[in-house]
DNA sequence: TTTTAGTTGACTAAATCGTTCGGGTATTAT
DNA sequence: ATAATACCCGAACGATTTAGTCAACTAAAA
């Protein structure tokens, strides 16, 4: 599981396709102008995004692009898989004699915190976040609060947005 | 929060530290050879561990890195934005007024997910990976019980493991 | 049939990733 | 002192990814 900017920019234009799809297809040049995304980028990742069954496409006038699947269905992690296909970061393949002859470090440790972020994305549909998103915002980060969690051991100060 | 596998390559020369260093330091030419890291990739990495606070360097034969806070204070999350600093996803800068004169979707979006992340990663430290690391590994993946979350409620067949 | 809008592919500049190289400087051992 | 060790620093590199551009094409509606 890799978080970049660019499934940061499809789970965007997802969101803005399940909030302006309600009533007919939402074109691209809809989507680059109201999330100030490249169109040509756009092109790119709904290619993408087609590909994987997330989006259909009606072509010709009144066209652009629809949910392939109800928004209650189609989670974070769907998205970023489908434009971010993941490359396994621990540099034996998956293979179980990649560090001498006992399996390397780093294919236990990052294969928990693979799950657990994936679990965690895979528990979060498109329609919880156009709900998160419709709320006037309350207080601090009360977004989705179903999915709490014990907090840091560290109590560090550190900001948590724009991290 | 950005996860590439920079940050991978940080957190698991950290463990090694943290295994191998109880007695004096450890030398990045063991941790290359044990992790198959490139040693000036390790040298790199270990700048910014070092200006960040994460390890204390020992100059001279004999010298080596160690750890500059005890184990069970370090956390991934320190780790990961020591040698992976952050760009911020909003594209406005984290400014208020980035689309229109409402604030963008992306904005709230991922400062959501972002702390969810975030705090799972503040909430392990290198002492809990170590100790996962010694366990002769029981079942599938029995890590790190105590963070344990709500399941996916799409279940999804997708293997969990390197993605 | 002309216009609209998706579809595809190639192509680009910039950034990042992981690595290699070549020099330094501080510390210890001889 | 001198050599060996090991951190320190910066430049450069190829490969990949990012984000964007462009041009040609196809399907559908007016």
């Amino acid at each position: 599981m890799r978080l970049t900017t660019k499934g940061r920019f499809a789970v965007t234009a997802m969101i803005d396709v399940t909030m302006h799809g309600v009533r007919g297809p939402v074109t691209l040049a809809a989507i680059s102008e109201r999330q100030r995304i490249s169109l040509s980028y756009l092109e790119q990742l709904f290619g993408k995004l087609r590909r994987h069954g997330m989006v259909e496409s009606v072509r010709g006038p009144g066209g652009g692009y629809n949910l392939a699947r109800d928004a209650e269905t189609v989670t974070v992690a769907d998205v970023i898989l489908a434009v971010d296909e993941p490359i396994d970061a621990t540099q034996c393949g998956g293979l179980e004699n990649c560090l001498d002859d006992r399996r390397c470090m780093t294919h236990e440790l990052w294969a928990g915190l693979n799950a657990h972020i994936f679990n965690y994305l895979r528990s979060v549909t498109l329609a919880d976040l156009v709900r998160q998103q419709r709320q006037p915002r309350g207080g601090e980060h009360a977004v989705l609060q179903d999915h709490r969690h014990p907090a840091g051991s560290a109590a560090s100060p550190e900001p948590v947005t724009a991290a």
